[in-house]
RNA sequence: GGGCGGUUAGCUCAGUUGGCCAGAGCACCUCCCUUACAAGGAGGGGGUCAGAGGUUCGAAUCCUCUACCGCCCA
């Protein structure tokens, strides 16, 4: 079947299916061949595709495709970010639109709803990223939260912690009072804005406290952290306040006492301390220190062991030692104390200026400094390695210059604040023991077995809480898994984390037997813990838990009980005060008497409830089990430090840059030492934008080299920023956003991609309209229009003959060995441009290729031979189109892997089932005919010269000629012999006339070009000034040119020091002028000749 | 303040170690529905490569300064 229509939309889902489906995306982990690996930078779950994933998705494809058809194991490694503040923020929105709030929902309920929703969005933007044709091996698919995501994470987290890289201190950290979390300085945005700088007089007061009546004058652009100080800094060196240092103010406005952050008292009155870091030349060179709400001051604070004030709540609300300001935002304290202030006298004077003031990235919040405790990686001695790999060259940056930007970051890397007061994300695998403060940190390396690892992981990632039911188990493990819904958790656990299989798991049966005997188990005795006044209390638990867990036998007395109870009291009674929300009558179990009655009234009914849950024999009892309404797990965990099991876990999330720092090992099995692992770490390239240079790729680059001892991967590509044709950031807001689905749906992934290709230029921001990929679009028709005609053709030729596979024992024509030559001219120039990620140049190498020199003369050549042709001829021509045809949609490929897999599938001799797995063309020497092509190139010119000399006469297309050709030797006679055919059809010939010794005729236009003259016949009389003035135009161009090349070759020192090539290309191009204007000169005097003839006659 | 980058045709951009009388696409002008393609074909116009100086036989390309425009960091 020939082609019809282009319609992308058509073939392009329909390919994709295909592949998918034939596997063609997964490496073959058993393979010989050399591996290429890059790891996918995870998109948003939540996010939808913009225009810059489509740009770099298309990269990556380009030349992951590429590389898979040069014949390497090819793995490109997919997956999603979970994205903590972002997806947090969606779904607390989507719940406020059903008027719920966040905080009323409560965490755990909160984490289902995300959960819910993340699945859905995660199959969007997935069906985008396939709409674009990645050629990624989605059954390798990884999330950031998966369930070995979130071991690897414990496991890093564990280790770095027991290095003493991760630490946990007081620190003034940016705090984001919108979302009430603390961000990384990376989060920050800072904007110039208009503010003003206050001058406030503090009064100096003397050893008494009583004011003396001078005044030390501060100023500040923050008045509301007045409140906070705890010093007035001066520079040591300052006359003016010299006489001051080691004396006190009153701190206006300010509480006689206030409390510090870790509630030590503070007055009042501070001291005035001398500090280097105060500049005398700006304000009044005395300055306010505010420890506990400024980084510069908290250094300050550290210096001179100051007291830390925090006077704003998590919201940026003033608190307690705010006094009477309590409550007020702080703008709005702001703008009170500054009344205050000048009522009191105190304000000196107000100066509006313009400084930069930092607002998170998410909220838009003006961030406020402030000292909180947050967990920290000393990122010092991690960069140490990671530095080295890339000033050694080991990972290599391009464009190089990122490099730099990288290692001057890298340099001056300031620890890392990797919590966040957030409930989306990895929570702090880190467990406070309530009872004597020790800080435990547990992974599943506690356990032994497979099965226990999981569910510890399994309450690690809070799928269970510390007490679960067999229900909850097993609906989580026998549940479809987030990244493989084909597969359930269990299976991923099994495939994806632990690489082994896991018996105990694998049935309900063998799961309770597991359960059963690894874990105690507590009995519970009511339907539910809802009636607190109906509800079953300790006592009773108690026993059933001795009984359940076999501390007493199922017939028992006071004195069992008691003793167990004794040995075991800890855990029951943290296990059921949790449970039951408090303990009550714990007494009765302490003592034999009061316990004796008790049973008996419980197994009598003298209770108020009048409850019977045991059997009474001689003083022995018995447990009725029927009162055992449900039985719970409880996975025990205890301080390593006291053994207490009164542990409560840490409440902060980390930073989802923490667990993208791992992505290209986690990815591939990390802890465990997978095949993977050995054979595609560390990965070929990464592929990102510059923005996240030290967000990411320098996280994971410290990560790698710290876990794996190995770089994460060689080249990085950092691709530029896709702007808008103003050269303006997309944004919504703007209304000047490119949605790349749009353009695929308008004009087609391979159109998109091919334009994405052709902008990406190195080191600049890619300016794109929509106009350049209709462009495109037009180029993919034009591939496929010309693929029609050559199908076409092959299709009625198959009919009677067989096209051969091998050109080479073909009788080739000199156009068939030009076109030959260029390919492989082409082939040479692409590959290298796609070696140095030069995308822009691979894409119009292709493009000037097939559009250029493929369909505008090639394939005009060959129509003299289809059509009219001998069998040989048709055959020969066809066999080199359809060779060329079939080299050139390999080459494009990789950029537009659609239109080019419809066409090459209809292509005979196809040696592989499909065309992403098809070998890439390889340049042969045996193909290069230099000669052939020098002649064909020297005929274009010919063909061009006639064409002008029409146009300029204005010569209708359609009207048929006579020419003569005069060439200027022998073997470009001999040539345009055997290219007559194709003279008649491009130039629009009908008789033609070849001789060396060829005079002008009469009524003649002459069309000069190096290696002819030809002679057009118009067939009529020609305005012979108008050719004059036309020959003398060509003839001044000529001259010009002339005289710069022999102002070049007269100049000795040109003939001396310049490359010897060079200089014999600038001898044949002046012979070459030279000639042709002796001929044009010719030409002219003629002309002006015919001129007087005519006019004497 | 420190660092990085940009300024080439009306527009958007290429131009790899200096060797081009500077290229492409779009737009523009003229002609043409010629049996692959009017989403096309043929021909054409258009640039003191931001400015100044320097190095060199030779500079859009290397160096210095200036102007303007971006981005990152403090």
């Amino acid at each position: 079947m020939p082609l019809g229509e282009y319609n992308p939309s058509e073939i392009e889902k329909k390919w994709y299916e295909e592949w998918l489906k034939n596997n063609l995306f997964t490496p073959d982990i058993d393979s010989e061949k050399p591996k290429f690996s890059v790891v996918m930078p995870p998109p948003n779950v939540t996010g939808s595709l913009h225009i810059g994933h489509a740009l770099n998705m298309t990269l990556q494809d380009i030349t992951v495709r590429y590389k898979r058809m040069k014949g390497y194991n090819a793995l490109w490694l997919p997956g999603f970010d979970h994205a903590g503040i972002a997806t947090q923020w969606v779904v607390t929105r989507q719940l406020e639109e059903q008027g719920i709030n966040k905080f009323d929902l409560g965490r755990e309920k909160f984490i289902e709803k995300v959960w819910e929703w993340v699945p859905k969005a995660r199959d969007t933007i997935k069906k985008q990223i396939e709409s674009l044709g990645a050629s990624c091996d989605w059954t390798r698919q990884r999330f950031t939260l998966d369930e070995g995501f979130a071991r690897a994470v414990r496991e890093a987290f564990l280790e770095l912690y027991r290095e003493g890289l991760i630490f946990k201190a007081p620190y003034i950290v940016n705090w984001d009072p919108k979302d009430r979390t603390a961000i990384s300085d990376l989060e920050v945005e800072y904007k110039e804005e208009k503010g003003n700088l206050w001058y406030i007089k503090y009064p100096v007061v003397d050893e008494q406290g009583n004011e003396t009546g001078e005044f030390i004058i501060v100023a500040t652009t923050r008045p509301e952290t007045m409140l906070g100080d705890t010093a007035v800094a001066v520079h040591p060196e300052d006359e003016r306040y010299k006489h001051l240092i080691g004396k006190k103010v009153k701190l206006p406005l300010a509480p006689e006492k206030r409390t510090t952050w870790d509630g030590k008292e503070v007055s009042n009155l501070i001291p005035i301390i001398a500090d280097d870091y105060v500049d005398p030349e700006y304000g009044t060179g005395a300055v306010k220190i505010t420890p506990a709400h400024d980084p510069n001051d908290f250094e300050v604070g550290q210096r001179h062991n100051l007291p830390m004030v925090i006077v704003m709540d998590e919201s940026a609300i003033m608190n307690e030692n705010a006094g009477k300001y309590k409550g007020l935002d702080r703008y709005e304290a702001r703008k009170q104390i500054v009344e205050d202030l000048k009522q009191q006298g105190l304000l000196e004077k107000v100066e509006e200026i313009v400084h930069n003031v930092g607002h998170s990235q998410r909220s838009g919040a003006v961030v406020e400094p402030y000292l909180s405790v947050q967990w920290f990686v000393n990122t010092k001695k991690l960069a140490k390695d990671a530095i080295k790999v890339v000033e050694d060259g080991t990972v290599r940056f391009i464009p190089e210059n990122w490099k730099k930007t990288y290692l001057n970051w890298m340099y001056n890397i300031r620890d890392w604040c990797i919590s966040r007061q957030i409930w989306w994300g990895h929570r702090i695998p880190v467990w406070y023991c309530q009872d004597c403060s020790e800080t435990n940190v547990f992974s599943d390396k506690e356990y032994d077995s497979l099965a226990k690892k999981v569910i510890f992981n399994m309450y690690g990632d809070t799928r269970i809480s510390q007490f679960f039911s067999f229900e909850e188990v097993k609906n989580y493990l026998y549940s479809p898994n987030f990244n493989q819904p084909d597969k359930t958790n269990l299976e991923f656990y099994e495939k994806f984390v632990f690489f082994k299989e896991i018996p105990e798991l694998k049935t309900e049966d063998s799961l309770r037997e597991f359960l059963d005997k690894n874990y105690k188990k507590i009995p519970l005795l009511n339907e539910s813990v809802e009636d607190q006044e109906k509800i079953i209390g300790f006592v009773p638990h108690a026993i059933f838990y001795l009984y359940k867990n076999g501390y007493i036998g199922k017939t028992f007395n006071e004195k069992d009980v008691l003793k167990a109870y004794k040995e075991h009291k800890d855990e029951i009674v943290f296990i059921y005060d949790s449970i039951l929300k408090g303990i009550k009558r714990a007494n009765i179990l302490e003592d034999e008497q009061k316990l004796k009655k008790w049973l008996i009234d419980h197994a009598y009914g003298n209770c108020k409830e009048g409850r019977i849950f045991f059997t009474e024999n001689r003083g022995v009892f018995g447990i009725i089990e029927d009162h055992i309404k449900e039985t719970l797990y409880y996975l025990e965990l205890r301080c390593k430090k006291c053994g207490s099991p009164n542990l409560k876990q840490e409440e902060d999330v980390l930073d989802t840059w923490f667990s993208s720092a791992l992505w290209p090992f986690g990815t591939l099995g990390w802890p465990e030492d997978t095949k993977d692992l050995k054979t595609f770490y560390p990965t070929d390239l990464l592929v990102t934008g510059f923005d996240i240079i030290f967000f990411w790729v320098a996280r994971m680059i410290m990560m790698g080299m710290h876990f794996m001892k190995d770089r994460p991967f060689d080249d990085v590509y950092i691709h530029a920023l896709v702007r808008d044709e103003k050269g303006e950031k997309m944004s919504k807001t703007k209304g000047n956003v490119i949605d790349p689905l749009d353009m695929i749906e308008k004009y087609g992934a391979d159109s998109l991609r091919y334009t994405l290709a052709a902008l990406a230029a190195q080191g600049r921001d890619i300016r794109l309209s929509e106009k350049r990929i209709e462009g495109y679009k037009h180029f993919a028709n034009k591939i496929w229009n010309a693929s029609k005609y050559v199908l076409s053709n092959i299709e009625s030729y198959l009919e009677k003959g067989n096209l051969s596979a091998d050109i080479k024992t073909l009788n080739l024509s000199l156009e068939d060995k030009w076109i030959l030559t260029k390919l492989q001219e082409t082939i040479k120039t692409a590959e290298k441009a796609i070696n140095e990620y030069r995308y822009n140049d691979y894409a119009s190498a292709l493009y000037d290729f097939f559009w250029h020199q493929y369909c505008d003369w090639y394939l005009e050549f060959t129509k003299e031979r289809i059509y009219k042709g001998t069998e040989e001829e048709k055959q020969t021509a066809l066999s080199v189109l359809a060779y060329v045809l079939d080299q050139s949609m390999r080459m494009l490929h990789p950029m537009m892997p659609f239109i080019t897999e419809e066409i090459w599938q209809k292509l005979p001799n196809k040696t592989e089932e499909f065309l992403p797995i098809a070998k890439y063309p390889e340049f042969e020497e045996e193909l290069l005919f230099e000669k052939e092509k020098e002649i064909v190139e020297s005929f274009k010119e010919l063909i061009v010269s006639i064409r002008t000399a029409r146009a300029d006469f204005g010569i209708e297309p359609s009207r048929k000629l006579n020419i003569y050709i005069k060439p200027a030797n022998e073997e470009f006679e001999e040539s345009l012999k055997a290219l007559i055919p194709a003279i008649k059809h491009l130039a629009k010939v009908e008789n033609i006339e070849i001789d060396k010794n060829l005079e002008r005729p009469e009524n003649t236009l002459v069309a000069v070009s190096s290696k002819a003259e030809v002679f057009i016949d118009i067939k009529g009389a020609i305005d012979l000034e108008k050719e004059i003035a036309r020959q003398e135009k060509i003839l001044k161009d000529i001259e010009k040119s002339i005289s710069i090349s022999e102002k070049k070759l007269s100049n000795e020192n040109f003939v001396k020091k310049a490359p010897a090539h060079v200089v014999e290309k600038e001898k044949v191009f002046y012979e070459e002028l030279k000639e042709k204007a002796l001929k044009v000169k010719e030409i002219i005097e003629n002309l002006k000749e015919a001129i007087n003839i005519s006019k004497t006659t």
